[in-house]
DNA sequence: TTGATACATCAAAATATTTTGATGTATAAT
DNA sequence: ATTATACATCAAAATATTTTGATGTATCAA
């Protein structure tokens, strides 16, 4: 249950949450299905500019979302596991949810 | 993949994770675990005004994750299943994403 | 060592979301 | 009928997020 998800998990989802809220940011994830991507190939393949995405880019790594590994000039990014498993337990914790009734407001 | 998931569902997805992007609305769903709950519940639990309660209990009803149910003057609010297996279903498949690395910008 | 590429960061402007307080509507109890 | 309760809706204000364009830093190639 979440009441039993500590206050940090807790946090961490919301941070989360708040990094899947933008489309565009929802776009970016999409190309990191496949695998590593850099800002270049984001640029490429949607037309965002550069300091756009990288802002995009942040709020994901903030979040936790996705990690960066530099070579050269290059930075690959791509989804963390970790995190995305972390949210599929809290859904499965919602959808968990007794479903006994109970009357409130009396 | 994500990819294959239709546009109709792909805006689903994106406005459930803006409705998940609030800290506060966070809270309401996590009070609807247990069941039902009115907005008359979720003010004396949350403390929260009741305009400021309405307006989220509307964000979270137009992304469809929320049901409600009228029962005299009281309207009992509660999470929707499919919705939230929806979302599990898109974690998933992001999950399962292939992890062959490729090469970009050469 | 100069110039180009890949990306990050910044401050200001644009835009979107949230909060507040007032008012509206329906139900129900007196 | 009148009043109270439960909740929705509204417009304005407050606040937060996003976008833009400029500038900064590191790497690499010539």
């Amino acid at each position: 249950m979440l009441k039993e998800i500590s206050k940090v998990k807790k946090e961490n989802i919301s941070k989360l949450m708040v990094s899947f809220s933008d489309p565009f940011r929802l776009e970016i994830i999409d190309l990191m299905m496949d695998g590593e991507v850099c800002v270049c190939d984001i640029m490429k393949l949607t037309k965002l500019s550069q300091s756009r995405i990288s802002y995009h880019i942040k709020i994901l790594k903030e979040a936790g979302l996705i990690s960066d590994r530099q070579e050269g000039r290059w930075v690959y990014y791509s989804l963390n596991k970790e995190s995305l498993f972390l949210i599929k337990e809290w859904i499965t914790s919602l959808t968990d949810y007794s479903s006994n009734r109970k009357r409130c407001c009396e």
